[in-house]
DNA sequence: TTGAAGTTTCAGTATTTTTCGAAAACAAGA
DNA sequence: TCTTGTTTTCGAAAAATACTGAAACTTCAA
């Protein structure tokens, strides 16, 4: 395998797990692509390596730089921007388990709490909503705890230090 | 907020949040459905229910049996298959973890493997190419490792167990 | 063996999501 | 202020995905 190959096998990998992900296509193969490129890239670069159009690029670096996945540098005397991904694994993983708590798991916990708290009656039906509402919701609370941990400890090699936790 | 409105809510919620989990909407929406119910329930009970049409609901049921989240269940003199969900969230997100990492995990981390054994050639870019793929690679055997550990666990109350040994 | 009750499949349709591309907005230098 | 290079926006088109409805199939009791 060649090295174009394996870059967009890559590419294409990453991009079709991104979906998996709360990612679109596009944003992770962005994504993957200023992960394995040693310099920063610009709109251009990108349009043209992936075959994509403008706007659609424009649209999802801007949405990889929310993420905190992706930032951009200027040089001097160059109007024009470059993006580079940041290439610490501990801080991609950071990053999307952080947004996706914020996305996901915070709005369920939410909604988990109201139901919880202002359903009306004692029927059966409405014990057993409220059963397992309160179980997913403790569920839920001890994975955000979890989380919580994660994204505050900065990604580090928590994760490595946890496994040896675990298997010994 | 009464007994039918909460059960809506719980629904809903549940549903839009499979969609971020590799679970489309309906699906999760039976999942939801089955979870609050006190007693099996039939095809048609799920059609009315939720408003969607019997090969909608018969697929969707199946790929939950398939995930292991739903099973069967036969009454003596009964044609009829009524359907129920595991309830215990620990079962649940073991399942879920599972099916998961078979689906996303275990390829990504062989086609990470591949194109660090194949890819050929010493350049700059095949370097940061390859450095990437394997830092990568290692942290999805990281996350493999545990999940194995967490699958295996049984779900039990490994993750509050867990917890514990990180908080302090 | 028949047919009633139920399940499964699948082609076509609808919906949702993603992408494109053209035009507007913007920034900086002349 | 005008020009030029660049970014951003946004409606329309395409692609992907999910859903329906009806026909085909299965099962079992009579």
């Amino acid at each position: 395998m060649n090295y174009s190959e394996a870059k967009a096998k890559f590419i294409q990998t990453w991009g079709s797990l991104g979906s998996h992900w709360g990612i679109n296509r596009t944003m992770a193969q962005i994504h993957a692509l200023l992960l394995v490129s040693r310099q920063a890239l610009s709109t251009e670069d990108i349009m043209h390596e992936l075959t994509i159009s403008r706007g659609n690029t424009n649209m999802n670096v801007r949405a990889l730089i929310d993420w905190g996945l992706v930032d951009k540098e200027l040089r001097a005397g160059e109007r024009r921007e470059y993006f580079y991904a940041f290439k610490d694994v501990n801080v991609i993983a950071r990053q999307i388990a952080q947004e996706r708590k914020k996305r996901e798991l915070d709005p369920l916990r939410k909604v988990l709490k109201q139901i919880n708290e202002e359903v009306q009656g004692d029927s059966p039906g409405v014990k057993e909503l409220k059963k397992v509402t309160s179980n997913v919701a403790d569920f839920s609370d001890v994975t955000n705890q979890m989380l919580e941990v994660f994204v505050k400890s900065g990604g580090g090699n928590w994760l490595s230090n946890l496994l040896l936790k675990i298997m010994k």
